[in-house]
Formats: structure tokens, sequence, C-alpha cells
DNA sequence: CTCTTTAAGTTATAGGCTATTACATTCGCG
DNA sequence: CGCGAATGTAATAGCCTATAACTTAAAGAG
């Protein structure tokens, strides 16, 4: 068994792992730039092999952009993960928040890739990217920390949901800096926290009462 | 004064109109596909000039991108604007809530052209663009009807614009369709304006008293 | 252990796009 | 009228995706 190299030692023929090296090497370019840096030929070149010997992984850039997408998507799973499991005095919905916040703004680039565009939403229902986007989302409703009454979780894990990619945005697009910021990313990203939570808390109370005003 | 053709007549030299025509061409092209979508070429092709012509009145591809972004802007500020002065018994926020929303997915190229990209926040202080989007901003500050006290007024307005984007994203990626829609987008939308109006007032009540207590 | 099949990589090439350079035409103002 | 500035064209360079035809190495069957 070889080991696998990011960029192939000369002279041998075979590279040993280059759809990963690929996967890997875009993900990178995807950081700085988003999906329009991720070139083919660059990252071809960049690991020693010749330009069309990506397409032997790969049948299109889409298909390179989707699985990029997915690995993307699995990184940030890990790294909300770990967030929820590390201990600390803030809830475990402040801190998948904070994270996401984190992620978003100093890996943009691969943030936008993951949410901003088409790829995703091409994406077809048993792919690779499907999962790796659903299993995130997940992660959203496990950080609520509440008991599943109906579906009042999941309404609310889309909500908050929705929220931090709308501050990520904002801050992203220079709305909450300068003269401008009449609240800092964090100090929204807490607003919604706190909203949902009591919210949350309100409609779980709300619904078992009428379950048993009904019973 | 000669009109203003959408496509140049066949043997004129001049075309008359080219820097609008092709504003409003790649407005089009980026209905359907986004940025990525827009090709100066094929746009040339359209218009029946030749492919370098449109160098003449944007330096690159970026500067006609930011062009057409910014015309994107005011066509989306005029929808909203639109939306806020029409009689209704819906709140004005809700209104510019349901206008943003339709927009969003009505012509999702369009707002990931404006909401997605770099475009925007590579935008120069005093340009074209950055201006459009403030005043843009300035809409959903109308919106919520409410009295200048402190920052509140900015601070929700920058949260429902948030919300906002982030429903859009949401459905558009495809996590409000299906079996996976556990609340529709128009009841997202409406529990956000909800949250936001009730916040405000609260808000506001309370820096009032505040302020009162403190003189 | 060799033979054969197949996965993985190569060179050559076609075609699309952006962008520049040098040249041509027209508009409009003095 | 006539001249300069604005606008358009032709030719071309350079980057990128993608395909076709050919080559090398790995891996399993006999």
């Amino acid at each position: 068994m070889r080991s696998k190299p990011a960029r192939k030692p000369d002279k041998t023929y075979h590279h040993g792992d280059l759809r990963d090296a690929l996967i890997k090497a875009a993900l990178h370019q995807a950081e700085q730039g988003g999906a329009e840096a991720i070139s083919i030929k660059a990252l071809a070149k960049q690991l020693g092999v010749s330009q069309p010997a990506p397409y032997r992984h790969f049948t299109d850039r889409e298909a390179l952009l989707a699985a990029v997408t997915a690995e993307a998507f699995r990184q940030f799973s890990a790294l909300l993960r770990e967030a929820l499991a590390k201990p600390s005095k803030q809830s475990k919905l402040l801190r998948l928040a904070l994270a996401t916040l984190d992620f978003g703004l100093r890996r943009n680039g691969i943030y936008r890739l993951m949410f901003a565009s088409r790829t995703v939403s091409c994406a077809a229902k048993g792919s690779e990217l499907h999962e790796a986007t659903r299993e995130t989302f997940t992660l959203v409703i496990e950080a609520l920390e509440a008991p599943a009454v109906g579906y009042l979780r999941e309404r609310q894990a889309l909500k908050i949901w929705a929220a931090l990619h709308g501050v990520v945005m904002l801050a992203e697009q220079g709305l909450l800096t300068g003269e401008a910021a009449h609240a800092t990313r964090e100090e929204l990203v807490e607003d919604f926290v706190d909203e949902t939570r009591a919210a949350l808390a309100v409609a779980i109370k709300d619904a078992r009462r009428r379950t048993r005003a009904g019973a």
C-alpha cells in the first residue's frame, strides 16, 4: 500500500491518490475566491499531473465542484460537532451559532461554495452532497436541545439556520462594519439565539398544554 | 436624437446606446444562471456588435458585473418601494418581506448576483453600486415604521434583513420543499416579521423608560 | 509467473472566453 | 468644413474546459 502524496513524486506514472488530492487542493483554492477560483488546469499543474488527468476522476468541472462542496460540508459538520461537544458555559445553540459565523467569515470562499452556489440545489436526492447537507442540518436540530414535539424543533432550526446565513451574508457584504455597524455580528447572533430558545420554550409548553387539554 | 435600439440596426456603425443595452441584456442572462451566465462575447453577438465593443464601455468583466448589480439593486428598490406604497391590510414590513422573498426566488439568478457574489463587498465607498445597496437598506428601515431611538431601528432592520436572506437561501437550496418542509417560506417570513415588530416595540418602550428615569 | 484486462495518466487538439493592440468610422462642436 | 474624441472592428494572444487517441502500470486469472 503506497502512501498518499499531495504532489506526485517525479518519475512515477501514477499519482496514487489524485482524486483526493484534487478535492483538497480545490478546497484550498476555493478558500480565497470561491467556486470561480477553482481551475482544473491550475490544480493539475499544482499536483504535477497533466492537465486532462483530473477528467479520469470527474466527468466535468461541475462534478468536481460537487465533490468539493460535499467535502466542505463534512468539514463544516465536523467543526460544528466539535463546538457542540466541548464543555462550555454557553448553550449548545450559541456555540453552534458562533462556530457557523466564524466559519462563514474565515472561510468565506468555501462558505459561498456551500450556500450561495447552485451546486447544492442541483444535487440529486441520494447524492453524496445531498446527504452531507442533511447531516449538517440535523446538527442544528440537535443543538436546540429540545424534545421533538411535532415539528416545532425543525421549524425553529430552520429559522435560526436562516438567520445565521443572513448574518454571515450581511457581514461579508460590509453592512456590519465601519460606521454602518449598528450592531456587531456577534450581537446579532446572540439576539437570534436568545429569541430562538425563548420561542421554542413557549411553543413546546403551549403545544403540551393543548395536548393535555385535548386528551 | 436617435432612439435606443436593443439590437444594433444592420449597416450602422454605431449602436447608439450600447452601454445600457449591455446592462439590460446581461441582467436578462443573469436571471437564469447568475453571474457566471454573463458572457461578454455572447452579449456582443446578441446585440449585433463585435466582440470587443463592450470594452469601450466597461474596462473588464468585473466592471460590467458591478454596473449590472447596481441596476439590479435599483430595480429591487423600485419593487420594494412599490410594495410599501400600495394600500394593504398587511403591515409595511410584511409587505416588504414578502416582496423580498418573491424577488429572491423568482429572479434568483439576479438575487445571487446581488447578495451572494463578491462584487458588492468589493464595491468602493462612493461607487454607484455602494449607493444602490445603501438605498435599498434604508427602505428596510422605513418599512419598520418606527421612530429613531438610538440605533434600535437600524439593529432590527439588520436582523430582519439577515433573516430574509436566509429564508431565500434555504428555499433556493431545497430545504423548504418536499418532505423536509416543516414550515413554508411564507410562514417563516411571517414569524420573523412578527418577532421583529414585537422586539422593536419592546426595545423602544424600554429605551424611553430608561431615558425618562435618567432625566 | 505470465498474460490480459482495466484503471489511471499522457500528448495533441479543438473550441470558448477574456482582454489587448492597432486600425476604421462617425459624431459633434468650434 | 474639419478635427478630435468617442465608438466600433479586425486580428491576435492567452487562459480555460473538454475530448480523442495513445501509453503505462497494477491486479487478478489461469
